[in-house]
RNA sequence: UAAGUAAACCAUAUGAUCGCGAAUUAUUUAAUUUGAGGAAAGUCCGAGCACUAUAGAGCAGGAUGCCGGAUAACAUCCGGUGAAGGUGACUUCAAGGAAAGUGCAACAGAAAAUAAACCGCCAUAUUUAAUAUGGUAAGGCUGAAACGGUGCGGUAAGAGCGCACCAGCAUUUAGGUAACUAAAUGGCUUUGUAAACCCCAUCCAGUGCAAGACCAAAUACAAUAGUAAAAGACAGUUGCUCGCUGUUAUUGGUGGUAGGUCGCUUGAAUUUAUUGGUGACAAUAAAUCUAGACAGAUGAUCAUUUAAACAGAACUCGGCUUACAGGUUUACUUCUUGA
RNA sequence: GGAGACGUACUCAAGAGGUCAUAAGAGGUCGCACUCGAAAUGCGAUAGGUCCGUCAGGAUACGAGAGUUCGAAUCUCUCCGUCUCCG
């Protein structure tokens, strides 16, 4: 179960005041919170495609995987992945290893 | 067999594991059930539903447009009529009015809508190859379009001037609910454009669920009642005019933004059968409940020979339009090709 | 989800049925002057998309495709794209 970014200020508030680092695909966002569980938010723009059935696929996908890996995040953070055109049409396994490497980078999992 | 015409239908399957929305049950994390489309799309029409003082008067404005019917309604559908296309099955059509009026018809051409007369043709006169006057519109270039067409008679030359056939117009009769069709008679002929203004007939208040209703702390805000001030400027109300309403200060109580609940899915519903109708459709009976979120649920992995088109609900229906891999069924046509 | 507006040279744009838009105009581009050099400024000039070509010209082009009309950038319809507003 994960919880969601719900309101329009939270998004803000990641938006201007959260940490930024990007690669090819994606774009990842994130603030630490008040909270002891983590929050999450996927943003697709119809930058990407105006298909919405292609934007929704995106979107399902990487709801999945953030469910699976959620539990060795640390803990007490925002997060706001933003997609980027460029990962359009990528096999489900070709996004994994491009978020693996987001968060790693970024030294998020907790060892 | 081939080529084609029309109509109808299916269209990301099945199983396993993990995960998500909703409902129900037990009860606080388990079980069961259920969970996108034929176009959910474009938002192009028509409605329901909700709110707004749609008060009222006038002028504008918009939509539809052969006839009859269906429907809650429609720019939709059905059956006819006419025109165009195709050998044919069949397809397509914003298809009222140009003798109510106005406008426009570039260039070319003698002339572009009141008819007129450049080159011609003919007669007469003067005088020797031209001019003047009159008649005429058969022939001529142009153009999208030239004031009926073809033939014969007729004539100085010609002309619906006369006749025959054809086209068009009007009237009458017959058939049809009607659009219209057929026949007869008549005078002798009226260009095109209304997806130009317009005329005629019928219809139309505006805003869209981010409508709106209810609950409700603070601050802001709105509007209401009383009191005081102000009297012609501004704002609102339907695009405009008239008309109508409001404005500034202070006091009282009220509403109300963030948030929550509702609106939200039982409906002009779906399926089956019967009856009526050429048909669209209607009536009757029985059975069924079939997504309802609010940063917004359908995904991942494996197997099945392969898993693939266009594409994702957000108040709900009826249509239209556009996109679409592959496949199934039914009815029908044939100039031509082969058997 | 709903409501609108706009698409014309490289850019911003006029044109709103009629002699091919000589594609009006402006920016831009090029040259000269000024300057140590540049910018700004002043003066002057060119070409205007694409395809074919016998180098004379022809065809096609106003987002795309149909229709009305003798004739559409302009009128009508259907798509495509861009932008704005409504909590």
């Amino acid at each position: 179960m994960i919880e969601t970014l719900k309101n329009k200020q939270d998004f803000n508030n990641v938006y201007k005041n959260g940490k930024m680092f990007g690669n090819r695909d994606f774009t990842l966002r994130y603030i630490k919170n008040e909270k002891s569980t983590n929050r999450l938010g996927v943003v697709v723009s119809k930058k990407v495609s105006k298909k919405a059935v292609k934007r929704n696929k995106l979107r399902r996908q990487i709801k999945e995987y953030l469910s699976t890996i959620n539990v060795k995040l640390a803990q007490g953070y925002d997060y706001l992945i933003t997609v980027k055109p460029n990962s359009l049409g990528q096999s489900y396994q070709d996004l994994v290893k491009s978020l693996d490497h987001l968060f790693k980078k970024k030294g998020l999992f907790i060892n």
